[in-house]
RNA sequence: GGCCUCGUAGUUCAACGGAUAGAACGAGAGAUUCCGGUUCUCUAGAUAGGGGUUCGAUUCCCUUCGAGGUCACCA
């Protein structure tokens, strides 16, 4: 809430004790809705009973007194039970300055001492690459981090790689039997992709072999234990649990081909890491922690060896944290992985972005953590978003409908380019700098379309329109902003004046208005882990200014003054756009 | 079956418990002596059903129906 807003509600709070002896409820403000004359609004209807006044009454008395107390408001109306405030043009004027001057626009400065928050993103597995679910993880999870840095937190950024498992062994078995020492270098492979390529392979060489198991007289069930690859690849985890030297050495050769291939991408989607855990160093610390749960009591062995943990006050049922055999399972590793960043960093909370299949098992996580009696646990979030659908349905890897996460970034940009240049607008434009703009479009399209749909909510990615530039789009928002920057260019060789003595009319205070809602919506973006909010304002903000750019000429006007004025205006705008798809982890062009 | 989430125009998305539920796409009609025709304006269309709480409910509670997820000694 702005200055002023907070001043109208706690004037109305002391107003409403003084006269009528009410205390409760605060006073609820709002924007004024376009339709109505002014600009904040005070509900009165909580009101009017305790005041034994009607609404009109009851609106009448505090808006005189509002605009004998408050030298911003000028006038005020009451609508039904809505009392709308108008705040003075020099007010409005003042609050342009002050938002114009604003270095953080918007945000909050760093609190350097703070503990910081962690946001844990992407965490994928490696034997398959990235595809459309883990864009919307990496946007999301990026985007939450950039709130939360730009409302003044402190922020790590950390990934969980699941490096370990029956299901790498796979690749790695098939890697050597079908590989013929290829790379991803001797291929032209991304290497991702070369791996993942292995691990399909091997899912096919073994279904061909329980069919001929199965040929021979073998039941499926029997069968399909008894593979020979299977085998293999059971025998080679056992192999790397004991540190076999040949299996880590391959081990370590594919994930670092994978690696490489998700740095690819990272870098490509503009997100980043201040630090990866892998499992295979953080699942032996969890049964540490499973150890000292044991002796505190929390957790409970069994006959057989195997040790869990009794949820059901929690409505979470028993839940299991050491096989009978000792060895890990899941939870076990994020309790591990869990700890060891709070030893490394002190968080004073972490964000989870992981898929809503995973709710159950973060509850679970949560409330392990909390009857260790960690501080911090209680600051855990899962931010659990929704599946990505697409028109045809489900993503199924095993039916191909699986949309590679390189491939879309690609085609987006490439459409991006046959658009941009079908218009014609970026002739004269270096190669590069087109390049430049394709990538931002592309990507700026794909992102807001993803960005601006509430996490919580499943959500259809529908390739044709995404690519589409107009409506509620990324491109849309661009564009405006690269209008703005246009004029900005052509006004340097008007010499304006500095002067603000300007006073914005009806339709420029609109604007500032808007202008104004910013370090509200950010803050509550921030708070609510929830990027589409600001998605959806810049949305409004440009429809707003596209709608007042339309009525209102910035640079052609006899008064140089009037001119300078609205550029200023325009500026703001732009500057903000900027910073609200930045923080989305969109570019926005100089021209486009 | 238990637990969780979601149900809003033809479609994709909005709406701190507040005014006549907003946009976009698609369809139709129009505007612009313009700083960039990826712009703007107008027209048509929705809260799944039933109860309840409230001055006021898309929002909170109950219930029915529908969609998805989850309930592994998988990760």
């Amino acid at each position: 809430m702005s200055g002023i807003s907070a001043r109208i509600a706690d004037f109305t709070a002391a107003w409403l004790k003084d006269q009528y002896q009410i205390e409760r409820p605060a006073p609820a403000l709002q924007p004024t809705r376009k339709e109505f004359e002014g600009e904040w609004t005070v509900v009165l209807f909580p009101y009017t009973g305790p005041s034994k006044k009607s609404p009109e009454a009851l609106g009448n008395e505090l808006g005189s007194a509002l605009q004998n107390g408050l030298a911003e408001v000028v006038s005020f109306n009451v609508v039904k039970g809505f009392l709308n405030l108008a705040l003075s043009s020099e007010y409005w004027a003042g609050r342009l300055l002050e938002l114009r001057t604003d270095p953080l626009c918007g945000g909050r400065a760093a609190t350097e001492t703070a503990a910081p928050e962690v946001v844990e993103y992407s965490s994928p597995n490696t034997n398959k690459p990235l595809h459309l679910g883990h864009i919307r993880n990496n946007l999301l999870g990026h985007s939450v981090a950039e709130l939360l840095e730009a409302t003044g937190r402190k922020v790590v950024r950390v990934q969980v790689i699941n490096d370990r498992g029956i299901h790498i062994c796979k690749s790695m078995v098939a890697y050597r039997q079908f590989g013929k020492g290829e790379t991803p270098e001797s291929t032209g492979l991304k290497g991702d992709h070369f791996v993942g390529k292995y691990y399909v392979e091997f899912d096919r060489a073994y279904k061909l072999q329980v069919e001929q198991l199965k040929a021979e007289g073998i039941q499926e069930e029997l069968a399909a234990k008894q593979a020979p690859l299977l085998l293999e690849a059971q025998e080679m985890l056992l192999q790397w649990e004991a540190g076999h030297a040949e299996v880590r050495a391959l081990w370590q050769q594919m994930n670092s081909w994978v690696y490489s291939g998700f740095e690819h991408t990272y870098r490509t989607l503009g997100v980043r890491f201040d630090r990866n855990y892998y499992e295979s160093e953080t699942y032996l610390l969890g049964k540490s922690v499973v150890e000292s749960g044991l002796a505190t009591g929390v957790f409970e062995r069994r006959a057989d060896g195997s040790v869990w943990i009794d949820l059901s006050a929690e409505k979470l049922d028993e839940k299991l944290l050491l096989r009978k055999d000792g060895t890990s399972v899941y939870i076990t590793q994020d309790l591990g992985t869990a700890l060891s960043r709070f030893e490394d960093y002190g968080m004073q909370s972490m964000v989870y972005v992981v898929g809503n299949e995973q709710e159950y098992h973060f509850q679970v996580l949560f409330a392990i953590l909390k009857r260790l009696g960690y501080d911090w646990a209680k600051a855990l979030f899962h931010l659990s978003y929704g599946m990505v659908r697409l028109p045809e349905g489900k993503m199924k890897s095993r039916e191909g409908t699986v949309v590679d996460a390189d491939d879309l970034l690609e085609e987006m940009v490439q459409t991006a380019r046959s658009i941009s240049e079908e218009l014609g607008k970026t002739e004269g434009m270096e190669e590069a700098e087109k390049e430049a703009l394709y990538r931002m479009l592309g990507h700026g399209a794909l992102k807001y379309f993803i960005l601006k749909v509430d996490p919580v909510k499943e959500m259809l990615f529908n390739p044709k329109e995404s690519i589409d530039f107009d409506g509620h789009t990324g491109p849309f928002i661009q564009y405006a902003h690269a209008r703005i920057r246009s004029l900005e260019r052509k006004a340097r060789d008007m010499n304006l004046p500095e002067s603000h003595s300007v006073l914005p009319d009806t339709g420029a205070v609109v604007l500032i208005r808007q202008l104004d809602q910013w370090p509200a919506v950010l803050e509550a973006a921030a708070t609510a882990y929830n990027p589409a909010l600001v998605a959806n304002y810049a949305y409004e903000l440009t429809k707003l200014f596209n709608g007042w750019y339309q009525q209102n000429s910035v640079l052609n006007n006899e008064d140089s003054a009037v001119s300078a004025f609205r550029l200023a205006l325009s500026s703001e705008v732009a500057r903000t756009l900027r910073k609200a798809m930045g923080l989305l982890g969109i570019d926005c062009p100089e021209r486009m």
